[in-house]
RNA sequence: GGGCGGUUAGCUCAGCUGGUUAGAGCGCUUGCUUCACACGCAAGAGGUCACUGGUUCGAGUCCAGUAUCGCCCACCA
């Protein structure tokens, strides 16, 4: 920008800002903190998105959100760290690449393991990179000189440390349970990555006849198929009507396998038949029956979901078709009793959707009720708070009925899980170094176990890993542990909580003080963002249609911590215009700045209206820090928006163009503090157009042209700018303005046209004499008199009468005075129905002995302003 | 089966620990090429704060219940 009106686009262009200004932040180092051992840190731990794909909007608002508070810290001084980092996220990443390979007809399995993870990796270098240039346009300020990837020698060597020291405490431990599996991905799930599913299925009532008899039991199943690997069936041994079954013996359909009929506390005698079909290879409840009764557990099924050998007839075919052929069998030999519809909850993978099937198998699992408790207490106690404070419940809760977590993945992609097992000697070995030999037979003979841990139990290690954990590096001693961890609610279960967890354990010590969830972003619709609606928006096109700042204040205004936000382009369009409003309230000022134009403040303030804005500002400045603060950025954001387009735009730069001229008392120095300070405020959450106009303004102060708004200190409220006299003079001003704006509009006079107004005040008259000018040209006035009360009013006239002033408007015959009547009348009326309502409050005795005295005293200041207005309504009729 | 959230202007939403006449954006009506901005300016219409009851001097705000929409958790076959 230039000094020279004509020289600034006329219309904020973003692209032609943006660009430049992120390169040289990084070029200084701006985002890279100095370590001062003076000073405590603020410190941020990025989320770290999937190598798959892109950036969506959920990542512009985790951006923007963290980037406010990093920007917010940095300028107040605080050495501030937001790291950033990229998670290998197992299932997904290994699934895109899978995809791409079978489009070159080809698989992993004919790649095989090391030629298959060499892909994964060449895919990670080319979209890991997109990542960060994707929050390089957001204006992400993050240290990238920190930037982790999961699968980094540091986080991986994090990831065998806490393995080995969990295996070694007994807390990780592998064994032979019911796991969900995914036939698809075909690898085990944890419970958290199946997604429950009401679905109207059926129920099918199955006779099973009894050996050596000819009375059958009749058991009730969602899934036929699982027959076929049925080892008893169960009564409540309080059922009556079963007494004589247990013991005996029943003879499963088709297959003719013998089971017996056993008494377990678990069987609802209500449900069904009251008799249920024992799975214990195939369902949760079944397989405790089983390990309860010595049952033999029969695996019906293939990794793929297919039929094996113990389906006997059925053997290859599909688990759904499977079931198809044995219904109609059943009913074929008659052993189909009833067909029931049923509701009921089946679970989906939540990567492919793929109803997923309860599993025996040898899984490694974390005993996590150990380390839930330190992460209960660290909530409760109040070393961790949540915010919004509600996910507190929901995280307790979590954590309190926690189960024992499958960290065990069927994949080629991610951590490998750090045991050996001895083929000679079947030792099993754990460590974080490789094992090349058996630690004892010696044999060379050594095999790491082929599976990889979940993707989130590297994540869980996130915000010690990334900084340097196991090792004592000065990072992780001076920035953990975190302020903030900033994130979804949708992954509080996932992620948050399982980093409280590890983190306590791992470092002895809370991984963050707080947490801070944030909504979903919601489309138009209010319907989630997904890929299978087609309602995705992408960051990057919004950006190149609106700019990142109209994107970063529509993400962050008008919402509030943990609720969704639905993002319309009416909304970016506002906050397009609320960019371009500012962008021309600065080409004003600057473009108004001589060579020779002093800026410096002047010692005294003497101008009603310099006053006015200098009071409101700090009463702004110490708004947003107490908003700040507590994390209600929203809030104080608005009140950013609306102090500079309603107040400084909309009132100071209008009044202040009487004096540009004014050699003795020129607004400059005001508009220029004005606008610094409102760029500063702004420019956590507007970081480009802020840089791009105060380095404009900086140099006017007495700055350097190569200072950044990003390093420059955060405004301070300054109390002895607070003026609440200058503030109730100006309202009356404001006050004035309008009510003659507004009879003119009422009477649509011509907008070029001049009217005359007389202004009778009292105590306020000297001001309106001050701001006369004012008046004149903001109403379009002339002549204006102002008067004092008992000043003779004409006969044909509009007046309005206002808290501390009478506005007198002759309107040149325009007046029909029985309408004129009708108002006063009814605004006596209203007047006096205000009047009573306050005398009957303050007659209350209970009111003005309970409430506090300075709610009694505006109400007492309130009913005097009001029968003053009432008195002069009256007067101004009875001349009517 | 548990738990949580929403219900405020035509639409989308703010409104923190209860205290002026409940706000914004968009939309709508009227008028404006006012020398920063039509991505704008000025004026205006529009709300029983879902419902019922309670606590309180005072409730959009706190409590209880109801209705309705949505979300999360959950191994009844």
């Amino acid at each position: 920008m230039g000094n020279k009106l004509s020289e600034i686009p006329k219309a904020y262009d973003p692209q032609n800002v943006e660009t430049k200004w992120y390169q040289i932040w990084i070029e200084k180092g701006y985002f890279t903190p100095a370590i001062d051992r003076e000073k405590q840190p603020f410190v941020i731990i990025m989320p770290p998105p999937n190598v798959t794909g892109e950036l969506h909007l959920g990542h512009a608002l985790t951006a923007t959100l963290e980037d406010i508070m990093t920007r917010w810290h940095r300028m107040m001084g605080e050495p501030t760290l937001w790291l950033p980092g990229i998670d290998h996220a197992g299932i997904a990443t290994q699934f895109v690449v899978e995809k791409a390979l079978a489009q070159e007809c080809t698989s992993r399995q004919e790649l095989g393991r090391e030629q298959f993870l060499e892909r994964v990796w060449e895919w990670k270098e080319k979209y890991g990179n997109n990542i960060a240039e994707q929050h390089k346009r957001l204006g992400a300020s993050c240290d990238w000189s920190r930037e982790r990837f999961t699968m980094d020698e540091g986080p991986s060597k994090a990831v065998r440390t806490t393995f080995v020291n969990l295996y070694n405490k007994g807390l990780i431990y592998r064994g032979e349970r019911i796991i969900n599996w995914c036939p698809r991905c075909v690898t085990a799930l944890s419970d958290l990555e199946v997604e429950h599913e009401d679905t109207t299925g059926n129920l099918w009532y199955v006779r099973y006849r009894l050996k050596d008899s000819d009375d059958f039991i009749t058991v009730a199943t969602t899934r036929p198929e699982t027959i076929l690997g049925d080892t008893a069936v169960a009564v409540n041994p309080n059922d009556k009507r079963y007494v004589d079954m247990v013991g005996k013996t029943a003879i499963l359909p088709v297959i003719g396998r013998e089971i017996p009929v056993i008494a377990d506390e678990a069987v609802d005698p209500a449900f069904g038949t009251g008799a249920v079909k024992i799975t214990p290879a195939h369902d949760p409840v079944d397989f405790e029956v089983g390990q309860r009764h010595g049952l033999p557990t029969v695996n019906i099924l293939e990794p793929d979901g297919t039929m094996n050998e113990n389906a006997g007839p059925y053997e290859e075919f599909d688990r759904f078709e499977c079931r198809k052929r044995l219904v109609v069998d059943l009913e074929k030999e008659g052993l189909l009793v009833k067909i029931e519809s049923h509701q009921h909850a089946v679970g989906h993978c939540c990567r492919c959707a793929t109803p997923v099937e309860p599993w025996v198998s040898h899984q490694w699992f974390v005993k996590i009720a150990p380390l839930a408790g330190p992460a209960i207490d660290a909530v409760t106690d109040g070393r961790i708070e949540i915010i919004p404070e509600r996910f507190t419940k929901v995280y307790l809760n979590w954590l309190e009925n926690i189960r024992d977590w499958c960290i065990s993945r069927q994949l080629w992609w991610g951590h490998r899980i750090p045991v050996w097992y001895c083929a000679d000697c079947g030792e099993t070995m754990v460590g974080t170094d490789d094992i090349k030999s058996c630690a004892r037979c010696k044999s060379d003979k050594v095999e790491q176990d082929p599976d990889v841990l979940d993707t989130w139990f590297s994540s869980a290690l996130w915000p010690h890993s990334t900084l340097g954990w196991p090792d004592k590096t000065e990072d992780l001693d001076y920035f953990y542990p975190t302020s903030v961890m900033e994130t979804g609610y949708d992954i509080l279960f996932f992620w948050v909580a399982r980093m409280v967890m590890m983190g306590i354990e791992n470092t002895g010590e809370i991984p963050f003080h707080t947490i801070y969830l944030h909504g979903l972003i919601r489309d138009e619709n209010g319907d989630k963002m997904s890929k299978v609606k087609g309602n995705v928006l992408n960051p990057l096109e919004l950006i190149d249609r609106y700019g990142t700042d109209a994107l970063r204040l529509a993400l962050s205004t008008g919402t509030s911590p943990g609720n969704d936000i639905r993002l319309t382009p009416s909304r970016m369009e506002a906050s397009r215009n609320f960019a371009n409003k500012l962008w021309n309230a600065s080409r004003f000022i600057l473009g108004n700045i001589e060579d020779d134009t002093p800026l410096g403040m002047p010692g005294a303030i003497s101008a009603l209206e310099d006053r006015w804005i200098l009071s409101r500002l700090n009463r702004l400045i110490a708004n947003v820090d107490t908003l700040m603060g507590d994390f209600q950025f929203g809030e104080a954001l608005r009140h950013i928006h609306d102090f500079i387009w309603g107040e400084f735009c909309d009132w100071y730069i209008e009044i202040s163009k009487l004096r540009l001229n004014d050699k003795a008392n020129p607004p400059l120095p005001v508009l220029v503090h004005v606008l610094d300070s409102s760029l500063r405020l702004l420019h956590p959450a507007m970081p480009f157009i802020t840089e791009e106009i105060w380095r404009n303004v900086r140099p006017l102060l007495g700055g350097d042209v190569a200072e950044s708004i990003m390093i420059s200190p955060y405004p301070a409220a300054d109390a002895t700018r607070l003026d609440d006299e200058a503030e109730k003079r100006m309202a009356i001003i404001i006050e004035i303005v309008r009510a003659i704006r507004n009879t003119r509009a009422e009477f649509r006079v011509e907008p070029a046209k001049w009217i005359e107004a007389t202004i009778a005040a009292n105590e306020m008259k000297p001001t309106i004499e001050a701001q006369a000018q004012a008046i004149e040209t903001l109403a379009r006035v002339r002549p204006l008199a102002i008067v004092d009360t008992n000043y003779k009013r004409p006969d044909k006239a509009k007046t309005i009468v206002l808290d501390g002033a009478e506005v007198i408007l002759p309107m040149a015959g325009m007046i029909d005075m029985e309408a004129e009547r009708t108002r006063l009348a009814k605004e006596i009326e209203e007047s006096e129905s205000n009047i009573s309502r306050l005398e009957t409050r303050l007659a209350d005795e209970k009111f003005t002995s309970k409430a506090p005295s300075h709610v009694v005293d505006r109400e007492r200041e309130k009913l005097a302003a009001l029968k003053e207005k009432l008195a002069k309504l009256n007067e101004r009729l009875s001349e009517l």
